[in-house]
DNA sequence: GTAAAAACTTGATCTAGATCAAGTGTTTTG
DNA sequence: CAAAACACTTGATCTAGATCAAGTTTTTAC
């Protein structure tokens, strides 16, 4: 499965062959089963992690027991969770498997090092950090100005594809309404 | 005013005579009164803008004319609009200023050249942008699973000090509910 | 292949917070 | 320093979306 993740570096980058071999002398592939965690509340994180299959979900569990997503992340894409990771503390997230999922774990320790001895691979990385904080004002803006029905319009157009793979409970949390919400405007769009 | 933003570079990072004199070199210094705009909505953002004075918002207007504030920005942190920088495309922000205030602003091109030359420089950049994503991430999480009382709470023990220099209003939209429904908690919280 | 468990739908009712309205207090500005 | 503009409070009423409940449909697992 790593091919996937070549392919991914070399659209996003340009690297020299000793590059790539290094980055991939430290990659550790990991497969997850559906419903299988990734990482669990009050773990540390210590990875950065992509995507070469399946589905993830991360999310927190609230103190009456609610489970609130916070993201999808599909193939392609990173996961982790950042705070946990940044600061070495226990995560209040939980990420796990939406469907079976192949994942590329890099340690911190390496990530950093190939961000330090890779300029183009740094460069990378961070453009991939700003396009996720844009991405994070645009959903805070949503849940500020955005009724429950504009909110889920402008989820499957802004991912389409995401509908149809993650059960609507979960895009219901991910929202931030409840699931009975969700069906209701689903049921009045469709009509439309 | 140049000293505060060379304290901060000092405290953050570790440069060189040369270093602080490029970077130094490309500062432009700007003074907003209150009220007065730093950006305005469908203007492309041009620069990256640290305050060494006063207190910004950024906000956004729907169709109803209901204004929404995205974020706070004080003295020592950075502003502007990431999005109409990175896609160099109008932005559907205003970023104004509450305070007479005094920023200083480097254009893209000249902070991109600062991150290529100064790795030090660059690095700052990158922690200062994974904190910004990391403090997004924690704001989507309590907007979707707290109430409108532990989203203030939450707010002024994370920001102490903003509730006094920032008018209700503002603070309410910041928090995603009305002036009214936050007098009123202010009120409740007050007797407690 | 079938029973149990999830996931989704639909209806009835409830409620947190919004909206509307009418004050009072506090800046701002000529 | 007055009056206009703005910021905040308080009360009455309304409503989007939550909650509770009882189905039906789909998926999972032996």
């Amino acid at each position: 499965m790593y091919e996937i993740f070549q392919k991914y570096l070399d659209e996003k980058t340009t690297l020299t062959k000793t590059e790539s071999e290094l980055i991939q002398s430290y990659a550790i592939i990991k497969k997850l089963r559906k419903r299988q965690y990734l990482l669990q509340e009050g773990d540390i994180w210590k990875y950065n992690a992509f995507i070469t299959r399946g589905c993830l979900r991360t999310y927190s569990v609230d103190e009456k027991g609610t489970e609130h997503v916070n993201s999808f992340s599909i193939e392609n894409w990173w996961t982790g969770d950042r705070e946990s990771l940044m600061f070495q503390q226990p995560s209040r997230f939980n990420i796990d498997a939406i469907e079976d999922s192949e994942l590329i774990l890099f340690t911190q320790d390496n990530f950093e090092l190939l961000c330090r001895e890779i300029p183009a691979f740094n460069n990378m990385v961070n453009a991939i950090l700003q396009k996720s904080f844009i991405a994070a004002q645009n959903r805070i803006q949503a849940s500020l100005s955005f009724t429950a029905e504009e909110k889920y319009l402008n989820f499957i157009s802004k991912y389409p594809g995401f509908a149809s793979r993650i059960p609507q409970t979960m895009i219901a949390s991910y929202l931030g309404m409840t699931p009975e919400t969700l069906s209701r405007i689903r049921k009045q769009t469709a009509k439309k």
